[in-house]
This record gives C-alpha cells, sequence and structure tokens, in this order.
DNA sequence: AGCGCGACTGACACCGCTGTCAAACGTCCC
DNA sequence: GGGACGTTTGACAGCGGTGTCAGTCGCGCT
C-alpha cells in the first residue's frame, strides 16, 4: 500500500502495466476486456484480480483512435431550452447511454455557423454521427450529392426539410393539425383563428395545410383575416392574438401551431378580459410539459417526445452498426403517432 | 478531379499526405496547424495549399490519444427536462463552446448507478472534468480522502454538498429566501406558510432558514404548522397546498422553495376558488421561463441560470488550465447576485 | 575564413490500445 | 505414439497526431 507515493510517481496504469503484472501479454488483457469468452477461465482469472489490483482503467482516447470510433453523436438544438426539445434529447440521452454511446450536446442559437461548427466535428472524428433537431442544414448537407449526402450519419428529428432526403423521424404534422381543427370544429366553432410558425419551416406549412384540409372537409370557409404568422415564441402568440383580437368578428375559436404561441395567446386574451374558453377556445400543439399547469390548462396535441429522441438515435444506431449498407436503402422516414389532449382551454361554441 | 473514384479508393487524408504533398515533414504541418507563427511564411503556404488540395481535416481522436485530453467535459444534471437546469447548461454550453471544449450531457435521473457511470468517464480519459449540477454526489468523490477529492476536477453548481469541500457556484439561498420572505412581510403577511424542498438537501435546508431568520427579525412567530415539506415537484407543490388549506388558519401568503411546486399550489389554490392574490399570495423561487407565464404570473427569487453555468464553466477551465496547483488553492466557492421579481402573484394581505 | 547564433525544419519516438497472424498448446482419435 | 484440429496465447504493427532534439541554413561579426 503505497498510496502515499503513488500520487506523485506513477503514473495511472496502461494494459501494459496489467500484462507484466498478470505474466500475459497486452492482447490477452485487451480480450479479457473485450470478449472474455475467448480467454481460459484460469488467465481469465489472473487478468482480472492484475486489474483488479492496478486499478487499471482502460483508456477511452487510446482505444478510440486504435477503432477510428469516438463513440459520441453530436445532437444539434436550436435552443437547449425549449421544454420541447429537453424533452426529445432526454430520450435521446436515455438509449445513447444504454448502447454506450456518449451525447454531445451543441446549441446552434440559429446561428449557421455555430451549427457547422457542430457538423464539422464528423469530419474530424469527434463524433460518429449526428443528430438535427432544428430547422436549419448545416453546410456540408447542403452542398453535397445526394450520393454524398447519404455517406454521411445523419438524422433529423421533429423538423425535416424540403427537397433534401435525410433520415427523419416525426410525426404527422397535417394529420395532427386537421385532429385540432377538428377538435374545435366538434364543438361548434365555424370562426376559427390559426397563429401559424414561421412559415419557410416545412412543419409550419404542415399544420397550417392540415387546418385548412379540415376545415374543406367540414365546409367551413378560411377567413383568411383570421390566418396570423407568429415565430413559435410566446411573444409572437402575444402579438398575433392582439391583432386577431383587433378583428371587427373576432374568432371564437384559436388553434396554435405550438404550445409557447398559445400560452402567449392565452396571455393576451385575458389582459383582455375576455375569458378563455367561455369566449374563445385555444388549441395548442406539442403538449410541452407546462402546458398542463397553464390556467386553463391547454388543450393540445401530445407528440411523444421522448420517443421521438430515442427513435432517432435508434435510426442512429441502425446506420453506424451497418454502415456497409448506409447508401444501400432507402432513406428512412419514420412517423410517430400524436394526440389530442382535452383540457380545459376548450369548450363549446355559443 | 477524381472524385469519382475518391470515395471508393481513398481513405481521408492524413497529416502524412499533406506532408507528402507540400514537401515537408509531418512536424511541419502540425506546426503549421498549432503556431503558424513559427513556420516561415512561403512554406505555410505550401502546407496550407496542401491543406486546402486534400481537404485534410486532423483527426481529433490522435490527437486527444498524443495530448491525453479529451477536450470535453461532463455535465450531470439529475433532469435535462427540469428548466432550470437546462438554463444553467446553456450557459456552461456557451462558454464551452467558446473555449474550444465539448459538452457530454448526461443525466443522472437521481439514479447513483448513472452518475457514477458519468463520472468514471473522468477515470477513461473520456473527459477532463466534470461539472455537476444535483444533489446526489459520485462514488469517486464519496469515498475519497480530501486529497485525493482536491486533485479530481470537478466542480459543483446550484448545489452543493454539507461536510464536503468542492468548487461550487451558486447564489446565497439563505439570504435569497429572506428577501422572499421580506416581500411578503412588507405587504402585510403575518400568517406565512412554507412549502419547502426535500429536507436532506442542503439548498432546501438554506431556504427554510433564510425564510425562519427573516420572520424573527420581524419578531413574527412562525407556525410550524404552516411548513411542509415538498420535493421541489409540481405536484407535491399541489399537495401541500391542500394540506395548508385544510388547517384551521389559513395562511395568507405562501413562500414555496422553487417555482414548480409554487405552480403545483397555485393550482390547488385556485380548484379552491380562492383568488391569487386576493386571498393568498404566493412566491416562487428560481425564476424558470415559464414563472412569467403562469396565472398569475409568479413573484419569485431570479437566480442568474445562465451565469452559474457560465461561472461553473469558467471555474472549470482554470482548472484544467494549471492543473499544477489545483490542489494548492483553497477551494473556490463563487456567490452570483439574486433579485426578487414582483409579479402579480403577491399582494397586500387585508 | 571561421565562429556563433537565431530561425526554421526534419527525424523519430511515443500516446495506449486493438486486430491480425502465427506459434504454442492441448485433446482426441486412430 | 503421433497426427489433426480446435483453442489459447503472444508478438507486433499500426491508428494519426505531437513534442523533443538535433540538424541545416543564412548571416553578421571577429
Amino acid at each position: 500500500m503505497t498510496r502515499r507515493t503513488r500520487t506523485k510517481t506513477s503514473q495511472t496504469p496502461t494494459i501494459r502495466d496489467v500484462a507484466r503484472v498478470a505474466k500475459v501479454s497486452v492482447a490477452t488483457v485487451s480480450r479479457t476486456l473485450a470478449s472474455p469468452d475467448t480467454v481460459r477461465a484460469a488467465t481469465r482469472e489472473r487478468v482480472e484480480n492484475a486489474i483488479r489490483k492496478s486499478g487499471y482503467r482502460p483508456n477511452a482516447l487510446a482505444s478510440r483512435l486504435r477503432r477510428q470510433k469516438s463513440d459520441s453523436i453530436v445532437v444539434v438544438v436550436p435552443s437547449i431550452h425549449n421544454p420541447f426539445f429537453s424533452n426529445v434529447i432526454r430520450g435521446i440521452e436515455n438509449l445513447a447511454h444504454l448502447s454506450g454511446y456518449k451525447v454531445l450536446l451543441g446549441e446552434s442559437q440559429g446561428n449557421q455557423e455555430r451549427l457547422d461548427s457542430y457538423a464539422s466535428m464528423l469530419a474530424r472524428k469527434e463524433a460518429d454521427g449526428l443528430i438535427l433537431l432544428g430547422a436549419l442544414l448545416p453546410s456540408i448537407l447542403k452542398n453535397a450529392t445526394d450520393d454524398e449526402r447519404s455517406s454521411i450519419p445523419v438524422v433529423t428529428a421533429c423538423e425535416y426539410f424540403d427537397h433534401i432526403k435525410l433520415p427523419n423521424v416525426r410525426i404527422d404534422n397535417v394529420a395532427a393539425a386537421a385532429m385540432a381543427t377538428e377538435h374545435l370544429i366538434r364543438l361548434g366553432h365555424t370562426r376559427i383563428a390559426k397563429i401559424t410558425g414561421p412559415m419557410h419551416n416545412p412543419l409550419s406549412k404542415d399544420r397550417l395545410a392540415g387546418f385548412r384540409q379540415c376545415m374543406a372537409q367540414a365546409k367551413i370557409k378560411v377567413d383568411e383575416e383570421l390566418i396570423v404568422n407568429g415565430d413559435f415564441s410566446a411573444p409572437s402568440g402575444y402579438a398575433a392574438m392582439k391583432t386577431l383580437l383587433g378583428k371587427p368578428m373576432k374568432p371564437t375559436g384559436v388553434f396554435c401551431s405550438n404550445d409557447e404561441m398559445a400560452i402567449g395567446a392565452a396571455r393576451a386574451i385575458k389582459e383582455t378580459r375576455l375569458r378563455i374558453p367561455r369566449d374563445i377556445s385555444i388549441v395548442g400543439f406539442d403538449d410541452i410539459r407546462f402546458s398542463g399547469y397553464c390556467d386553463p390548462p391547454l388543450t393540445t396535441i401530445h407528440q411523444p417526445q421522448a420517443a421521438i429522441g430515442e427513435m432517432a438515435m435508434q435510426l442512429m444506431i441502425e446506420m453506424l452498426q451497418d454502415e456497409a449498407d448506409l447508401s444501400g436503402d432507402a432513406v428512412r422516414t419514420i412517423v410517430l403517432p400524436h394526440s389530442l389532449i382535452v383540457r380545459t382551454s376548450t369548450g363549446r361554441a355559443d
């Protein structure tokens, strides 16, 4: 027990030290750790004892260089702070942990350079794969042929990209938006407003499309005056609602393309002393954690956030495992089920 | 332009390839990248051209093995989903990115094994440092002498640990709690309830202590009946409030040890048709993002969440830089300023 | 001419582990 | 007893960078 001096003199033990103590070759130590069943029991035991005695911890850096794998994947998210994304991240992290992958977290902040810097970690072998949660595309992917693109281990989730095929996990936003709209229609609403997300965003387009589709099916004419753009933020929902409340013919129902805008909109409504849902019903989208604690608790579309994250990671793992036919199969898109959560922000239209 | 075949035949270029093309040694290429000013301009240019031509990207894995640095730090958080922590993470990530560090995200989920598994990344050189945001301590740190402990690059933030000195960043929870309490007292409240966090938690103790201290100073006797334990979750705040509302002498003001519990408590109050703040005032703690969007918007103690994260990372970087006197200096504790945010969940007591 | 010196460059060992290949070792069977 | 064959084990060559140390070179000075 020479621990007193150990701290100063001896380095952390390497596989060679273990080999020396166990009187075997380094290869055998490596095997004992990686595939114990190929090592004779007696030998294995000697090695394990040596490992225990020396307090050996394999150096991941060396292993990674040798294997040319980083055992990590970068997850780039526009904003860590967004409760929707943080739940997706949780799903990713969960499966990653189970599968021996590390999660490198990157916040793009809607900034192309920052995003590119995270994406470049692939080229530097700092990460084996890239999971993209936002609506921004790294330059490497933009300026690449389909062939090149399919050899880059990337998975997109939640958001997806027009004209660019990439493995993707999401819900059916059109159907989900239609479902939300139908809920309002069933409650007797006909003057239904829509607060959209940014319109360059495929998701926003889908949610608006679902709205229109459902309205058309119900033979209700959409009043274009009641379609107002937001940017997914609460303040934008607040502003949009203010606009709507200024219209001569106020809506009796509002469908917001996400919960944050719905929360903003609710505040605008309450400020004008109108009641939710007595005067105006509100439906959100996402089912973020706080939407159940709003006042009133928000009726919304539930997205299986953690499941989306897990599925994205699952896809990633599969790509990384059989990298051979990475470019072989068709690009995979996985659609997960959504559902309508009815709380008390919606009620019958009078 | 033989890109057709490149994909199949040639590997990604290494520093040796660049050296060959530029007709210099690998050392010179390395120098050109690491300290360009030690390389003659003409040579540097040759190298830079070769790099550009070959599309060389340095292999981080190799560099890390050589330097025995992973350029990464693990951040372990009890729950990614907690908006308070996610804001701290953001602060960490921000500074990390600026300083060339990668953030490895780990969610402990209050699970010792999981936490230990993340902490073990230090021993495996997968990470250079460890930032702990939760109230759980990894076994390595528990079972270590002060000496050993001081040689482990770890920083704790938000939470801290009794009896175990570790570099720490936080606010003055006692003073902050007193400030919140004083706000209620100034509004004329005397029957003030306290919903605490889990009492094994130093933070919870501090916040309760601050409450008692302020009450004592105001010469108001604390009614022990009005002190109820929660666990920092909204449901626990809801339950605690229900208990309080069942008391013969209801409180007119409630100070909750965090915003989530305050939100739960607010719901309980509203369910019994009492009004906030007319009948009962509520003060929270943390100033999470949604507390401004609650109904009513929550009066609370603001914690500089991003700044806490940045400061923690700053401390980490300093420790990593001068590892020489890592054990030299006294363990650092940094106290950041808090503030009271008055919204509309508090009002005068009648 | 010879020397000293500073600026620049190259050779090379090595970081610690893994995969390959061949040798050694049993074991079983004829 | 010896050969065939499957199982264990060891030697060794890298993975792709970086740091050290020793040149090489050009130039000013004695």
